[in-house]
DNA sequence: AGGCGTTTGGAAAACGTTTTCCAACTTAAG
DNA sequence: CTTAAGTTGGAAAACGTTTTCCAAACGCCT
C-alpha cells in the first residue's frame, strides 16, 4: 500500500496525498479530509525510507554509551528517547562495551543509517573515528572528551564542584585519611575525577595520595577495598569514581565485617537512582542524568533544525553536587583526627602544609 | 557521494559496483578489486535507505521492553544488540514505560520504519496493538503474552521450576508462613509468578494466602515490607515478584533492623547482576537475560531469512531455576515448624498427601 | 464580459540503490 | 573458420516518497 493506492482510492493525485499528509496549509480543509479518511482507513503509514531518500533527512539520531548494563545509561537513554519521540525522531542505540571495535562498527552503522547527528556519551573515544563523523557533517555532541572545533557540541561537566563539596563534607567530619578509587586509567571522565578529587584534597592541605584504581564496576570496588585494607594506614573514609564502585566497596565491606559508615564513610559518584537504596543509602555526588540527557539532545536538535543561526558558543556545562546520604559519618576519635590542637605542628601536618604549597 | 561517482571513478558501470560491493561471484576479481579500491578510498557508504527501498527489508529489528530502567532490560538490549552487530542488524528500541500511549507510538514507530521483525519483552500488550502489527505480516516474538496463532513465535518462561525450588527452599528451612510480594496486578507476567508461587504453596500444602502488591519496583518492594510488617502474624519468608522488589525489602528491612536473613528471608526473580552485589547477596530465582534475549533474536531471524520452513512450533521455553546465596535462611525455633516428626498425620500433612496424588 | 491574479491539482523528476534484460565479448568445440 | 555456449558489463526500470513546474479553474475587478 503506498501513496498512489491513497490517490486512487481519494480521487486525487499522489502530490495532493502528500501535501494533505504533511499539513501543507494551501490545500483545500475538504479535500484534505477525504485524504486522510482514506489514510486512516487502509491505516496507511508512510515509507520513512522513502521520505529519508528523497528528504536527505532521516530523522534518527545516533547515541553512543559505552555500557548500557551500568545503570547510569538506561536513564539517560530513557529521557533521550522520551524527547525522541517528542520531537518524531527515531535513536539509534550502541553500546561500545569499551571494545574499539565495537566503538569502530558503531560508527559505521550510524554513518550508514545515515542518522541525522550523534550523541556520544562514552567519556573517552578514538580521535580516528572521530574524524569519520566529521567527515560527513554529521552533527556531533560530546561529553567531556570533545575536540574544542565549531560545529561539536560539548558538554563539559563540572566536576570539581560536586566532588569538592564531597572532601570538604568528609573533612568537616575529621576524616583525614580519604582514600580515592579511580576508574579505569584510559577514561578521560575517570581522570578528571580524579584530578578534581586531587585538587580538592589540595585545597584543604590533605595528602591525595591514597589511591587504587577500580574499573567503574561493582567488582572494582571489591577488589579496591580489599587493596586498601592491605595498606598500613587505613583510610576512614573512601570515594569512589562512580556509584557502582561504591555499591562494590559496600559489599565487600559487608563481607569484611567492615562497618558502613561507622568504621569507614563512603561516597559515591553519579547519584544513580539505586543509590537510593543501598545499605545503607550512599551519599554521593549528582550528576543529573536526566540533565546530561536533555542537554545533548537539545544540542542535537538545535544544530539539525535551526542549522541557520551558526551560534558560537557550543559548549554546555553540566555541574555536580552533593548529595548527603547515609553512607558518611563523623571519623572514629582514633588517628590523627582527634589530635589536639595545639599539637598542630606535628610532621604529618608539616608535610600536609608544604605540600600545598605546589 | 553516491553509487554512480564509484562507478565513474573506476571507470565500471555502477551496476558493476553494486556487484562487487555485494560480493556476487561472477564478477571478475581484478575488477571487484579496483571498485573496492576507490570505495576504500572514498569512504563510501551505501545508503541503507536506498537499499531498503528496492530490497524492500530495513534489516532492523525493534524491540520494544517495558522499562529499560529496570536493569532486567538492560542486560537483555546488550545481548541483543550484540547479535544484532554479528548479524548486520540495527536495533529500534522503545521503552513503554508501562504507558499504553507508548505502547501505541511504539508500535507506530515500527511501522513506520518498516522494522524486519519485533520482539516485544513487555510482559503484556494491548491485543489491538499486536493485531496493527500482524495486519502488516511483520514477524513477532512475544514472551508470555503472545496469542497462539501462527506466524507468532512465543516465549514461555517456566516459572513453577524455579518458584517451585525456590518454595521449597524456603520450607526445607522450616518456613512456614511465606509471604509473596505481588507485580502490578495487569502484569500478565506477574500474575503468572504469582500463580506459581500459589501452586508451588499449595502443593506442599502451605497457605498462599500472605500476598501483598508490589509494583515490580525498588519503592514497591519497601511499601510492601511495611504492610508485612503490620500482620498480626508476621511471614518469616518472603518471595519478590522480582529483584528490584527484593532490593527494596533489604533496604526497608535495614531501615526497621530487621535482619536479613535471621529475622527474614528473601528471595527474589530475575537474577539481575546486581544481585550478586545486595547486602546481603541475594538468593533469588534465575531467568537468564542472556538466553531470552538469545532466543528472541534468533526467533525473529529465523522467521525473516529461512521463510522457506515455516516450522510450525513457534514455542519456545525458557526455564528458571534457584540460585542460593545468603538471603536465606533456617527459620527462628518458633511456630509451627518445629513439629516434632511423629506428628506426621495431622490434618495438614495428608492434605498434602492428597494433593501429590494428583 | 474580458482580463488578471490566485488557488488548486497533476505530471514528472529526483533521491540512491538493486536487478533484469540484453548486447558484446571471450572461449572452446566442431 | 564458424558457431555455440558462457562471461562480463551496460542501460534502464523499479522501490515510495517529495517537490517543482505547469496548467486549469476560479473568483474578482474594472
Amino acid at each position: 500500500m503506498d501513496i498512489r493506492e491513497i490517490a486512487r482510492r481519494a480521487k486525487v493525485s499522489t502530490a495532493t496525498v502528500s501535501r494533505a499528509i504533511n499539513r501543507v496549509p494551501t490545500v483545500d480543509p475538504q479535500l484534505a479530509k477525504r485524504v486522510w479518511r482514506v489514510v486512516d482507513e487502509l491505516g496507511y503509514y508512510p515509507n520513512t525510507q522513502a521520505r529519508a531518500l528523497v528528504l536527505g533527512r532521516t530523522r534518527i539520531f545516533g547515541l553512543i554509551v559505552s555500557e548500557i548494563t551500568n545503570p547510569f545509561f538506561p536513564e539517560i537513554v530513557q529521557t533521550f528517547e522520551d524527547l525522541a519521540v517528542e520531537n518524531n525522531y527515531e535513536i539509534l542505540l550502541t553500546s561500545t562495551v569499551h571494545d574499539p571495535k565495537r566503538m569502530e562498527s558503531s560508527v559505521r552503522r550510524m554513518i550508514e543509517r545515515r542518522v541525522d547527528g550523534v550523541a556520544i556519551l562514552t567519556f573517552g573515544m578514538e580521535e580516528s573515528l572521530i574524524e569519520h563523523l566529521r567527515d560527513r557533517k554529521v552533527p556531533l555532541v560530546f561529553v567531556d572528551v570533545g575536540p574544542d572545533v565549531p560545529g561539536i557540541a560539548n558538554i563539559r561537566i563540572n566536576y570539581i564542584s560536586g566532588i569538592r563539596q564531597a572532601v570538604q563534607h568528609l573533612a568537616a567530619m575529621r576524616h583525614t585519611r580519604i582514600a580515592f578509587i579511580a576508574g579505569p586509567e584510559h577514561l578521560k571522565s575517570a581522570g578528571a575525577r580524579r584530578e578534581a578529587f586531587e585538587t580538592s584534597m589540595l585545597e584543604i592541605v590533605l595528602p591525595p595520595d591514597l589511591v587504587v584504581i577500580g574499573d567503574h564496576r561493582m567488582e572494582g570496588g571489591m577488589n579496591a577495598l580489599l587493596e586498601l585494607n592491605k595498606m598500613s594506614a587505613r583510610p576512614t573514609a573512601v570515594m569512589c569514581s562512580n556509584d557502582m564502585t561504591a555499591i562494590g566497596v559496600l559489599r565487600e565491606a559487608y563481607e569484611q565485617n567492615i562497618k558502613i559508615p561507622d568504621d569507614l564513610s563512603v561516597v559515591g559518584f553519579d547519584d544513580i537512582h539505586l543509590a537510593e537504596f543501598t545499605i545503607p543509602p550512599l551519599t554521593t555526588v549528582q550528576m543529573s542524568q536526566h540533565g546530561l540527557a536533555e542537554i545533548a539532545f537539545n544540542a542535537l536538535l538545535n544544530e539539525v533544525e535551526n542549522s541557520t543561526p551558526p551560534r558560537e558558543q557550543h559548549s554546555y556545562e553540566l555541574v555536580t553536587s552533593l548529595v548527603l546520604r547515609k553512607s558518611t559519618t563523623l571519623a572514629r576519635a582514633v588517628g590523627s583526627a582527634i589530635i589536639p590542637e595545639k599539637s598542630n605542628r606535628t610532621t604529618r601536618h608539616r608535610k600536609a602544609a608544604e605540600s600545598s604549597a605546589r
